[in-house]
DNA sequence: CTGTTAGCGCCTTCAC
DNA sequence: GTGAAGGCGCTAACAG
């Protein structure tokens, strides 16, 4: 590989032209140290006149922090990220960050040389998206070696996972789903989990549980499955559940993008929703309101649980020790849209 | 700020542990040089044992030239990005380069010094996703300086932008999708096109409008809305031309996200799909095979597209002169679903 | 207020 | 087959 010439402008150049040494030139740059307003002046002629950028992997160099973060997650391409990461971004350009976006799933050797040049050099600070398969020990090595390492989209307010992390409670959100399930008068109520009993989505099918048996309502292991956490996994899983239990007036999925499957899978099998079948979710990503009918679902502070990540990274990079060891968000809130609806029969 | 501590192991610590000079290191980490044996043996095991990987900024620095390519586009939150940026993530990937994936929407300077900075020293090669709305100067000025800049998803292969480009023909995905419509016994058709009538849908247009034109079909203004490229937008004008035309029997709309929307609003206006209208458009993202009635559509090479930019990228970045100003992808293709059916009326 | 000196961690060139 | 010297572009610490 030929390497390209250097037609960026150095500060050296730079300060020639203005006829200083580059520490001025650096400090009028950065706001540092004291500088006299004309040599100012002529500094920022001069930067104008050749178009000058400092080089930020020389500065990352010396400085010994990247001005970007990572944003670790699986793929981009389940649409609860996108949204998720816009407002990661939008929290690290407000910090003056770049953020890296880091797909893993399909990183040859599961990801592990990818994370630690990430994490070594490449940024400041790794964000993680929890999708229910961390490598602890290799985050908290990582940690160790001094990359600040944070884990948003955590279940359980309750459990630490032994790094920072930002949580939010699934269990109400699973709780306050089914609450609304039980307030319309069903008590025949399905569900399809997109995770395995004790997965990620674990903590939203106790609170579903738990709402029922608050109520005294019974609930049999066949009405549930546990299934791929996907539009496919969901469509799939009600079609088997909603004919093997034709009696069930409503379900409960513990994500929206399966309960979209779920959405279209009721009508393939003749079923209107809501009148036939209800369908309750969790998380209230963009699509939810754009289905038909649309969805209802318990909404989960994703944009607050993106900020107060950075930020967080933030605060680990900036060396400040007062940092919570989780953060809890917001609670969950329902959403009320066109997928439910009383219970008739 | 604190700077962290430097935890991490140098090639000199490493050099020293195996008894060696960092020159022989970084000769066996990178199968450069002649190394003995024994001494490659002694290398490896101390590199495991410290823990070891090369600082990549220190690298990017001496061989001017970052192992990072930086994708730009508008907003990932629009279903088109994710799976664009997937399959590029995966080249990237591929040729052992990481991918910067920045959102340029909400950057406040319009993303000129964000540009800069990316291009300047974060990345080594940029690739614009198209978004109709490129500052082709800037691009240049960049190309200019050294950065190797590809245009993806250009959408006339018989206009070149000035900067290499991977284009794909827009026209003729129009024109099919129109095509499709007519074969069906359609002849009042109307169109959503998600740009103004010379924007970056203006091909997809064009090719609508010849479709007709070679059927001596008649194509009045008064049934082409304008709009924005989003489901909001395609709802919206949906609604308002399908009240306008009550007689319109077909939409041909230039994107899959403001034809989900008008899919949507025809139900919503008590219109069947497809009985009463059908509905085809361009693209094929991967909702539009989840919707109800699922979308017919035009697919465009988006996989393809991504991959060769990267491609062309590298080829660049790596000073290869024999490389083509513009690539052509493969044509668009129908995708025959649910939307579209035989006139009734 | 400005300049000098030193070095971040690595790779390249050239001796040996 | 291996080592020594020099420098990538920048900022830190200190000197003046």
């Amino acid at each position: 590989m030929s390497k390209r010439e250097g037609l960026m402008a150095t500060i050296k150049e730079v300060a020639a032209l203005a006829g200083v040494t580059p520490t001025t030139v650096s400090n009028v740059l950065r706001g540092r140290g004291r500088v006299g307003t004309e040599t100012r002046e002529r500094v920022l002629e001069a930067v104008a006149a050749k178009g000058y950028r400092p080089n930020l992997n020389a500065r990352a160099l010396v400085e010994r922090r990247a001005p970007t973060l990572a944003l670790m997650l699986g793929c981009i391409t389940n649409p609860f990220y996108p949204e998720f990461t816009l407002q990661a971004n939008n929290a690290a350009r407000r910090h003056g960050r770049f953020l890296l976006v880091c797909n893993t799933d399909y990183e040859p050797d599961g990801g592990t040389g990818f994370l630690a040049d990430v994490a070594g050099s490449l940024s400041d600070g790794i964000l993680v998206a929890n999708n229910g398969d961390l490598h602890i020990d290799e985050l908290t090595a990582i940690q160790a070696a001094g990359t600040p390492v944070v884990i948003s989209i955590w279940e359980s307010p309750d459990i630490s996972p032994g790094i920072p992390c930002v949580a939010f409670d699934s269990h109400k959100a699973g709780f306050i789903a089914t609450e609304h399930l039980l307030d319309l008068g069903h008590h025949r109520i399905g569900a399809l989990i997109g995770s395995a009993k004790n997965g990620i989505h674990g903590g939203r099918y106790r609170g579903f549980h738990d709402a029922l048996r608050s109520r005294k309502v019974k609930h049999i292991q066949a009405d549930a499955r546990f299934v791929t956490d996907s539009y496919q996994g969901g469509f799939d899983a009600a079609v088997d559940l909603l004919k093997a239990r034709p009696d069930l007036t409503a379900l409960f999925v513990s994500n929206d993008l399966p309960a979209l499957g779920a959405l279209n899978a009721a009508a393939t099998l003749g079923l209107r929703v809501p009148e036939d079948i209800s369908i309750v979710s969790i998380t209230n990503i963009e699509l939810a309101s754009q289905s038909r009918p649309a969805l209802t679902t318990v909404a989960i502070p994703t944009a607050e649980m993106a900020e107060q990540s950075i930020d967080l990274l933030i605060k680990l990079g900036a060396g400040e020790m007062d940092v919570p060891a989780m953060i809890r968000t917001a609670d969950p809130v329902l959403v009320r849209r066109a997928s439910t609806a009383p219970v008739k029969k």
